[in-house]
DNA sequence: AAAGATTGAATTATCAATCTTG
DNA sequence: CAAGATTGATAATTCAATCTTT
């Protein structure tokens, strides 16, 4: 039942759970002391960007962001207010929308990108060391052992 | 301002954080699985079992929690409500308060321990490979660079 | 005034139920 | 009935303001 969990994977755990806690947190910051939207918003505008045409269903992009379907909803709901992105119907199938990207969105995108990237880069690239890709791995892995 | 990021430190990211969100959702479903609180909870009861007679004063749980200060008196709440935590007051220092861990708290550590070792198990340290104290080394660094 | 802790109000996340179309 | 998306109700997280003690 309770496997034995050596010292190191422990410690590796509950390294993990704090480093993600405190870089999401750093970056967070660093976004809205610059005036712009959190990290979450930057996501949902990304996957637009580089879908086809602009544009995702909302399970699709529900998929690509880490948030319930429900959550995504709303806030998809939050990032059309602020005129960031639209709602289009779906030709073929009326059931479904498209959630497309505007271009106050993609300013927003570019506005947001030096902030982002100083954070990912310095709370935690730095750290990745000599082997970014070996990381990128390891990473990978585990998200892939968790499954979807 | 804009760093450049390699695609790997970039890849890495973005798969850091998609497994942070698959392994704790995972664990959490598991854990309510069971009928069980999730893990939040966990941290807590189990940074207080162990700290010196079994009690922290809520700035220091705070510290060992992924949480505001904030977040965590409410958290201090609901599980002090469930009977397994109790507040004691602080015989030098009547601003504070200690939290202690009851009796059916240590009970609830033990009955989460298995489904939780389980998890971080399966979803996480397997996919650490054969060193296990590497991957905890990065972490650490990562949780550093980070900064408290 | 500052430290320790808590509360109120606002935001966000989640589950289950719902509505519409296939 | 199943799929796609949304809404209502509930719970959790956070910021700022508050209260008490040092």
């Amino acid at each position: 039942m309770a496997p034995k969990l050596d010292d190191d994977t422990l410690g590796a755990w509950r390294a993990f759970i704090n480093a993600h806690d405190r870089v999401t947190r750093r970056i967070n910051r660093d976004l809205a002391g610059a005036g712009l939207p959190e990290l979450s918003w930057y996501d949902v505008l990304w996957s637009l960007r580089r879908a086809p045409d602009r544009r995702l269903r909302v399970n699709e992009l529900a998929d690509a962001v880490v948030l319930s379907r429900t959550g995504l909803v709303r806030l998809v709901d939050r990032i059309e207010s602020a005129g960031l992105v639209r709602r289009e119907p779906v030709p073929a199938d009326r059931r479904g929308a498209y959630v497309v990207l505007d271009d106050a969105g993609e300013q927003m995108l570019r506005r947001m990108w030096p902030v982002y990237a100083q954070g990912i880069d310095s709370y935690f690239g730095q750290a990745l060391g000599a082997s970014p890709a070996r990381a990128r791995k390891l990473f990978e892995r585990i998200a892939d052992a968790a499954g979807p």
